[in-house]
RNA sequence: GUCCCCAUCGUCUAGAGGCCUAGGACACUGCCUUUUCAAGGCAGUAACCAGAGUUCGAAUCUCUGUGGGGACGCCA
C-alpha cells in the first residue's frame, strides 16, 4: 500500500501485536489495517510487535508467515519488531519491582488449587476468581519453591477508561481478579507484557479488537502501577461468521494465505476489510490511497460484522477489472504458475498474453479464475473439449451445415494469414470484421449465428465456458492455434 | 452463572431530534443487451427488537425488558 504525503505527528505510534499460533487471522488483517490507516492518516508511525510469551504454541513458520503476507498487504512496520521473547529478564526485573513496591505478590497456590475454587465458585454462581490465598502472605510456603506472581488488584471501587469509538466504560474492582503477572514457569503472562512494551514502544493509540474490552482495566492498573501515561484506547467491533458468532476456522475461512492462494487481490481484500465496521457514506469501493485520506475513528461501527464472502468476491471483480494487466500477468506467474503448462506460461509473456489478460480480466473475479482461462488459450495445441453437450449432435442436417460454413471459413483465413503463427488480428482482422465475416458466412450456409459460434468457441477455447469472446479470440489468437483447433472441431 | 459490550433490509452500512412515506451496496427476483456467460444496463422485493418516557416532533435522547456477542486461563 502506497502513502501520500501527509502531515507529519511524530506522537501518533499504532501497533499491530499477533501471536505466532497459527497463520495470519484475516481478523488480525483488520485490526492491522486499521492501525496502519489511523496511522498514515495521522502521519504517525504503524509498528510491529510478535508476542510469541507462549512458547509452547509459537512457531517460527507463523512469524514468517505473519510477515510475508503482511508484506503482500503492503503494511510493513517502520521500525525493528520488537519479540517479547527476547526481553524476559526486562519482564522479571519489572514484577520484582512491583513486588517491592507491594503491587504484585508471590502466590504458591498450584494451577490444581486455583482451577478447582474456580470451579467451586462458578457453580456458586459468583464469577470464577482466584481466591486471593497467597495475597497477604509475607513468608515462601514451606516445602513450596514453585510460584507465580500476581497483580495485587484493589478490592473496591472502580476502574475506568474511555474507549475512543463507546466511549467511558467502567468496572467494578471487586470483579476483577488478582491475574498473573509471571507463570510459575518463569514465562510472563499476555496482561504483563503488553503494558510493559506498549510503554516501550511508545504506543500512542492501542486500536484492537473489542475482545480486549475486559482486559483493558487489567492494563489501566498496570500503567498506574508502572507510573506511565495511559496511551488512548480504541476497541473495533468483532468480526463475526455466518453463524454471528466471532469469526474462526468452524465458520469461515480465516488465513490470509488462503485468500491469496484463492486468487484475490491485496487491495480488493483490504478494500472488503475496511467496510466491515467503517463506512465512508455510500462509498464501497476504495484505491488505497482513499482509504488513508478518508479513515477516521469516528465512523467505526460499534457492533460486530458478519463477514461476507459474496461481497468481498463483488469487490474483488471490481478491483480485477481495474488492475494493471502487466501487473497481473506477475501475479499469474508468481502465485498461478502451476495453472499453466510450460509452453502456456512462456507463450502468456507476449504481446498475446497481455491482450488476452485485459480481455479476461473484464470477466473474470479471481486470479486464479484468470490463470485457468490463460492456459488453453495460451497452450499451442488442440485441447481436449467434451462436444457431447452441443446443440448440433440432435440435428444432422444443422451439424453438416456448420461445418460446411467452418470449413468457408478456413478456406477464406488460411491464405489471409502469410505466416501461421502470427494472429489474424495482424492482418486487419479484429474484432468487426470477424463479426462482419461470421455473420455473412451464416447467410449464405442458412444457419443461425449462435448455432455457428457453438462449437466453434468450444473447440477455439478449449472449455466449456469461456470469458473472452469468439471474434475477439479469432484476431488474437496465432492463426496455426486456431486452424488446428477449427480442423479437431470438423473431425468431431 | 457473573461482568462488559452491542441492537436499522438476509448481509455490510448511511443516519448525530424535523431533510426519513429510512438512502446506498452485496445477495436475491424480473427485464434488457449479447457470439457462450461467469460481464454490463435497468427495475423490484426487503429493515429502524419491544415497551414506557422526554419532546410540538424520535431510527436518532433516557429507562426497563428481550435478544445477541464477548470476557471470565499459570492462552493471546
Amino acid at each position: 500500500m502506497s502513502s501520500s504525503p501527509q502531515v507529519s505527528n511524530a506522537a501518533v505510534r499504532v501497533r499491530f501485536a499477533p501471536s505466532p499460533t497459527g497463520w495470519l487471522h484475516i481478523g488480525g488483517v483488520r485490526t492491522a489495517l486499521f492501525n496502519y490507516l489511523f496511522a498514515k492518516k495521522q502521519g504517525g508511525k504503524f509498528l510491529l510487535r510478535i508476542e510469541d510469551t507462549d512458547t509452547d504454541r509459537s512457531e517460527q513458520k507463523y512469524t514468517d508467515d505473519i510477515l510475508s503476507s503482511l508484506k503482500w498487504l503492503g503494511m510493513e512496520a517502520e521500525e525493528p519488531l520488537l519479540y517479547q521473547s527476547h526481553r524476559n529478564k526486562i519482564y522479571h526485573e519489572i514484577a520484582n519491582s512491583l513486588i517491592s513496591q507491594g503491587l504484585a505478590y508471590r502466590c504458591y497456590c498450584t494451577e490444581a488449587e486455583v482451577e478447582a475454587t474456580r470451579e467451586q465458585m462458578m457453580k456458586e454462581g459468583k464469577k470464577p476468581m482466584y481466591a486471593r490465598t497467597c495475597r497477604e502472605r509475607v513468608d515462601a510456603v514451606t516445602g513450596r519453591t514453585s510460584f507465580a506472581i500476581r497483580a495485587k488488584f484493589p478490592l473496591s471501587g472502580l476502574t475506568r477508561f474511555t474507549d475512543m469509538i463507546r466511549g467511558e466504560i467502567t468496572f467494578p474492582n471487586e470483579d476483577l481478579d488478582d491475574f498473573v503477572l509471571i507463570r510459575s514457569n518463569g514465562v510472563p503472562t499476555y496482561n504483563f507484557v503488553v503494558v510493559i512494551d506498549d510503554i516501550e514502544m511508545k504506543i500512542s493509540h492501542v486500536i484492537r479488537g473489542d475482545d480486549h474490552i475486559n482486559n483493558t482495566p487489567k492494563q489501566v492498573f498496570l500503567y498506574e502501577a508502572l507510573n506511565a501515561k495511559q496511551p488512548l484506547f480504541a476497541h473495533l467491533p468483532m468480526i463475526l461468521g455466518q453463524d454471528k458468532k466471532k469469526l474462526s476456522k468452524r465458520n469461515g475461512e480465516t488465513s490470509t494465505n488462503a485468500y491469496r492462494s484463492e486468487g484475490y487481490l491485496p487491495e480488493a481484500l483490504l478494500n472488503f476489510l475496511v467496510r466491515l465496521g467503517w463506512s465512508h457514506g455510500d462509498q464501497e469501493l476504495f484505491t488505497s490511497d482513499e482509504m488513508i485520506a478518508l479513515f477516521d475513528l469516528e465512523h467505526v461501527q460499534v457492533s460486530g460484522a458478519v463477514f461476507n464472502t459474496e461481497k468481498l468476491l463483488w469487490i474483488q471483480g471490481e478491483h480485477m477489472r481495474k488492475a494493471d494487466p502487466k501487473r497481473l500477468l506477475e501475479i499469474v506467474k508468481t502465485d498461478f504458475a502451476g495453472k499453466l503448462s510450460t509452453t502456456s506460461l512462456e507463450r502468456l509473456n507476449s504481446a498475446m498474453g497481455l491482450e488476452l489478460i485485459t480481455f479476461v480480466q473484464q470477466k473474470v473475479k479471481l486470479v486464479k479464475e484468470l490463470a485457468e482461462q490463460l492456459h488453453p488459450l495460451c497452450e499451442k495445441g488442440v485441447m481436449t473439449v467434451d462436444a457431447s453437450t452441443l446443440k448440433w449432435n440432435k440435428d444432422e442436417v444443422l451439424k453438416n451445415k456448420i461445418k460446411d460454413a467452418i470449413r468457408s471459413l478456413i478456406a477464406e483465413l488460411k491464405p489471409a494469414a502469410k505466416e501461421p503463427s502470427q494472429s489474424l488480428g495482424a492482418y486487419g482482422y479484429d474484432h468487426v470484421k470477424v463479426d462482419t465475416l461470421l455473420r455473412a458466412l451464416c447467410e449464405k450456409h442458412g444457419i443461425k449465428l449462435g448455432d455457428f459460434t457453438g462449437p466453434m468457441r468450444l473447440f477455439v477455447t478449449g472449455q466449456a465456458t469461456s470469458a473472452i469472446g469468439l471474434f475477439d479470440l479469432l484476431s488474437i489468437l496465432s492463426w496455426d492455434v486456431i486452424e488446428a483447433r477449427l480442423e479437431a472441431c470438423l473431425k468431431s
